[in-house]
RNA sequence: UUGGGGCCUGGUCGUUGCUCCGAGUUCUUUGAUCCCAAGGCGCGGGUAACGCCGCGCCCGAUAACCUCGGAGAGGAAAGUCCGGACACCAUAGGGCAGGAUGCUGCGCCAGCUGCAAGGCGAGCGCAGGCACCGCGUUUCAAGGCGCGGCGACGGAGAGUGUCACAGAGAAUAUACCGCCCCGCGGGCAACCGCGGGGUAAGGGUGAAAAGGUGGGGUAAGAGCCCACCGCGCCAACGGCGACGUUGGCGGCAGGAAAAACCCCGUCUGGUGCAAGGCAAAAUAGGCGGCUGGGCGGCCCGUCCGAUAGCCGCGGGUAUGCCGCACCCUGCCGGCGCCCGGCGCAAGCCGGGCGACGGCGCGGCAGGCCCAUCGCAAGGUGGGCCUGAGAGAAAUGACGACCGAAGCGCCGCAAGGCGUGGAACAGAAUCCGGCUUACCGGCCCCAAAGCU
RNA sequence: UGCCCGAUGGUGUAAUGGUAGCACAAACGACUCUGACUCGUUUUGUCUAGGUUCGACUCCUAGUCGGGCAG
């Protein structure tokens, strides 16, 4: 499956509209928030996700490219239990390089179980 | 084993992703009308000038998806400590201020400058000079010689300032104790006390006490005198030079610190890719751009300086400013929009969108050479070299095998088995240097030990 | 990415190259029946490593950490 570059949130406003009206969802080794965009503006969008890895929580920047790395792979594997139209927010702590990656898969699949479904069905 | 130098930064394979590029496939318009080609050259014409006009030639674009193929982090990519390229602004020249730098010779180095010879250059290397330190040797000692180490190594006979505390005295030196002489008094005497004077050999203080050692000399002492050494000046000789050697003169003038100010020599505009430039479409307005001429003032820039020491130069007068918002003349045009405040208006002031776009930016590329076409710009073909190019920021994830250090067990040893699973660290305009971080491996040189 | 600053007890700040002070805080004691106030005493420091100097918070070099500016 694949992970395109209109996948990446890029702009400061998705980033503040996920911070501001999202919900947030722990997962220990890193922080996940989830927005749903507005399903008649943008139908059957593909979901969107962007990482945040900042200096003080993780480090310096080898271990910040790693943990970026690995959340992207996560969610381009899982990513068919994101909803569609959604916009993910994954915020990483220093635990996301020292887990094993089945470990950090499981985080993730549970954390989108949680996500609400779109009314459509 | 130790020291020095150089090189490399786990390997092979599979599945699946990411970024860029090429080829294929599909659609449309051509190079000013949302974005995605605001091309080039020659000739002619025109203008104050231009992106102007005409003709001709050359060159050229094409998204997304999909398929195939290719490439994809470092020795430090880091720190940003230096130098440069590049870009913009400024710039006649000279000087001042500021900054950097500092033994000599030769060589190298990203590059810069010059017609050339040559000069500059962050730094690096080799050889040498001098100073200091350690060891050995020699000497009574100072010192000399040899070996090794080390040095941000111009000037303290240009000037200003500093040298705390301690100590009698700290840069025009100094008399506390002590030593010596004289006078007076006491005492049989040794000697003691008081007063006057001489003295830098000794003690003590200090980081440093104003040449050192030895001898002479003296009441005691002192470069007071002598020898050697040190120091300063002069001369000769040797050396490309730093400097050295020798001789003469001077009885000594001389302390430390310039990583205090400073002086001398040399070099030196400012800013920093967040530089800089592009993104044009009528409410036909002096709105925008460009440009010529002119008056007085004012202002700004030029590191400072024009209100000046001197000669200025450039610009603004919309964006920063006076005379009521300089004036006059002209050319071209496709020249974005919104909000708020002041104001009759002209206009002025402040803020925002465009603008987290795209270029700069690195192989749809560049350099060199050859052939060929063309007046030229350039095109085509061949050879060699260079080989990451993102933009919330690519180089990853998983699996298999091999696997270094370390640890455990076995073995006299060589070694074997098991465990373990690889340091520091991620390009952001580019290049050169320096510094810092760092697991290990390979190679070379030197020394010592063992075989 | 580029540029520019700073670092002194727990906190805020002084110190011509010459003994590191001050205020608040903290601890202890006194005053009080107790607490507060007040008074007294004490503890705690020059970011790190080299160098220059007789001597370094100060000067120089390298590093560490923190902060600021430029869209």
């Amino acid at each position: 499956m694949r992970f395109r570059p209109e996948q990446h949130l890029r702009r400061p406003g998705d980033f503040r509209a996920v911070r501001e009206s999202g919900r947030r969802l722990d997962c220990g080794a890193f922080t996940l928030w989830h927005f749903s965009r507005d399903p008649a503006a943008v139908p059957a969008a593909l979901p969107r996700v962007g990482v945040v890895a900042s200096i003080a929580s993780v480090g310096a920047a080898v271990q910040r490219n790693r943990a970026k790395r690995r959340l992207r792979e996560v969610f381009r594997q899982h990513q068919d239990l994101v909803p569609a139209g959604s916009d993910l927010l994954l915020v990483a702590r220093a635990a996301v390089n020292r887990l094993a990656y089945p470990a950090l898969v499981q985080k993730f699949t549970a954390a989108c179980r949680q996500l609400p479904r779109p009314p459509h069905a």
